[in-house]
DNA sequence: CAACATTGTTAGCCAAGGCTAAACTATTTG
DNA sequence: CAAATAGTTTAGCCTTGGCTAACAATGTTG
C-alpha cells in the first residue's frame, strides 16, 4: 500500500481535526524549510554585522564570536563564506564591512527581525521571551504574514 | 576596542529604535536556535511518521521520502539513528512504529504544529503559506507564546 | 512461478557548521 | 621598544543531512 491508496483513510479515519495535506503541497513545505535553513545562518551573521557597524562603530571577529557563543574559529571560518559570497569585505586582522549587497541582506533581515520581534510584544509576550522567539522565527515567515504582523502591531498600538 | 568599551556608543549613536542586546543574553538567543535546529529534523520525522500511522495506518520509508521531497536513502539513514534514539521501532523491509517516547514526541509536536497553525489562520493568513510559516516556526516558538497563540485562537473563533 | 516493478538498504561522496590546538599579527603597557 | 596580552587565522577533526549508484528484498502479475 501506497501514500495515494485513495481508500487508505477508510480503514483507518482520522481522529484528528486536521486531515494530511496533499503530497505536492506537504513536500513544498519542507523543501521550503529546508531552503530557509541553508541561508538563515547567513543571513544572522549579515544582520549582526550590520548591528554592530551601526551601533559600535566596527564589526570584529571576537564580538561576532561572543554575541554568537561560538568559537572564534567559527567565526573566522563563516567569513570567508561571506567573502566569497560578496556580502562583506574584509582584509586580515581587519574589521569587517559590509558590501552592498551584504547591507540590503542586513537591512532586509533587520527589518523582518523586528517585525517579528515587535509583534510579539504586542501580542503580549514577555521581552526576553520575545527576543528568543523571534530569533528563530524570523527566517520563516512570509512576507504575507510579515505583512498581517506589522498591521496588526500597529492596531494594537493606536488603542 | 571590543564589544565590551562602554564608550563605543556614543561615538555611534544609534539610529535604530532597538539598542543591542546585552552580550549574554544575546548569546542565549542564538544559541537557543542552534539547539532547536539539532531537534527540529528529528521531530518533524517523528511528527510526520504519526501522522501517516494515524491517517494511513502505517508509515513507509517511500512515503516519507515522498512527502519530505527527499531520497529514500535519506530516509533509511534517518531511521537508523531514529532507531538509535529510541523513537521508533522498525524491522527492515516493514512499516515503522513509534515507540512510546516517539509517540509522545508525535503528539506534542502535532500540538505545537496546529496550534501555530490555527493561530496564522486566525490571523488572516492564507491557508497555503499559514501551513508552510507553521511548518518552519513551530520549533521556534516557546511555550509561552505558544499559550497566548492558543488563547487569541479562542478569542478569534468566539466572535 | 518467473519476470518486473516497487521499495528498502548500503556504500561512498559532498558541503555546512561546529570544535580545539597551534601559529601568527596587532595592540598595549612596563 | 620588548614583552605580554588580545585578537585572528589556519589546520585538521567531527557530525549531520543531503545526494547517487548499485544491490537486495518484497510484491504483483502475465
Amino acid at each position: 500500500m501506497t501514500d495515494s491508496n485513495p481508500n487508505a483513510s477508510l480503514t483507518a479515519p482520522s481522529i484528528h481535526g486536521d486531515a494530511l495535506p496533499p503530497v505536492e503541497q506537504h513536500a513544498q513545505q519542507y523543501a521550503t524549510v529546508r531552503n530557509a535553513h541553508e541561508t538563515e545562518l547567513i543571513e544572522d551573521y549579515v544582520e549582526l554585522i550590520g548591528d554592530l557597524l551601526t551601533h559600535r562603530g566596527e564589526a570584529r571577529a571576537a564580538d561576532i564570536a561572543n554575541r554568537m557563543a561560538v568559537s572564534q574559529a567559527t567565526v573566522s571560518k563563516m567569513i570567508r563564506r561571506l567573502n566569497e559570497l560578496e556580502l562583506v569585505t574584509s582584509k586580515p586582522y581587519r574589521s569587517l564591512f559590509l558590501t552592498e549587497a551584504g547591507q540590503k541582506m542586513a537591512e532586509t533581515s533587520r527589518a523582518r527581525h523586528d517585525i517579528v520581534l515587535h509583534f510579539l510584544r504586542a501580542l503580549g509576550v514577555k521581552d526576553a521571551t520575545a527576543r528568543i522567539d523571534a530569533e528563530g522565527m524570523e527566517h520563516h515567515v512570509s512576507d504575507e504574514t510579515l505583512d498581517i504582523m506589522q498591521r496588526f502591531t500597529e492596531q494594537q498600538q493606536k488603542s
